[in-house]
DNA sequence: CGTTACATTTACGTTAACGTAAAGCACACT
DNA sequence: AGTGTGCTTTACGTTAACGTAAATGTAACG
């Protein structure tokens, strides 16, 4: 009958989760999370802890925090709303189309640094290549 | 005889690469350009276009300003300075390896979010796949 | 001489996602 | 009462690479 103490403290958050508590604090301004309150201190809910969960892997898909916030919502909402729904794909899919070129480029640069590095001792030179008479 | 004329202005800067004003001027402060002066005006020689050139070209290669700096001095310097250019070379094959890293997470990122995508109708749900229960 | 075009300096603003004090409750123990 | 631990709020600081005004200058055109 001792009740199942099902929330966490700040501190205890910071260790499940491996992020600081002005981490914590500053997404619950940002309206991320909403612990709740014994008098002045914070209790993470099951909520808190899935809605973490969410924001860590969103940040990880490269969302911005704004991002995952709304996309927070929505789901609270329940998936109910279709146009969102719609919306939020679309979303998800121009951050994917971002991120691969974001890649490609990547890509790109890295396979340029490489035949630079591997070229020769000298990648400065290299990588001055395009700068003919940089010294008269 | 004429004299080659052998300037840019800054729009004509600007025009051929792409930058705004603030931009050179931003880099002049950052003594990354020298350009010359006409009283007040700022004439871009040779020098400053090979430069720029490198400095964009460092950008892409997700250089900071201030590494393009001291490459582009080092290489000022004349490439004599051996221990400098290995130096040199240790920070590029770092940038290198960190270029790599982030190709990586993105290329993991990518292809969770594919599959989430892809998997069915409601991404949403596949975004919260790891949250049981957030709506109680 | 007035306007237009282009230039200049100075300096505050922007963005994201927190970091880092500073100062002070609120309890538990001793 | 004192000490310590954990938590709180408030609020300024950080970083990079410029953006964006504001006020002014100068040179040529008409």
């Amino acid at each position: 009958m001792t009740q199942p103490t099902d929330t966490l403290s700040i501190r205890q958050m910071c260790d499940a989760f491996g992020v600081t508590a002005r981490t914590l604090r500053f997404y619950e301004t940002k309206e991320l999370l909403f612990p709740l309150r014994d008098g002045t201190r914070r209790h993470f809910t099951k909520q808190d802890r899935a809605r973490l969960t969410l924001i860590l892997r969103g940040k990880r898909f490269g969302f911005s925090l704004e991002e995952i916030r709304q996309l927070l919502n929505m789901y609270d909402r329940g998936g109910s709303n279709a146009a969102q729904l719609l919306r939020t794909l679309a979303i998800g899919r121009d951050r994917l189309e971002q991120m691969q070129a974001q890649r490609d480029e990547l890509g790109l640069a890295i396979a340029d640094l490489q035949t630079q590095l591997a070229e020769g001792q000298s990648a400065l030179d290299a990588f001055a290549q395009a700068a003919p008479a940089a010294a008269e």
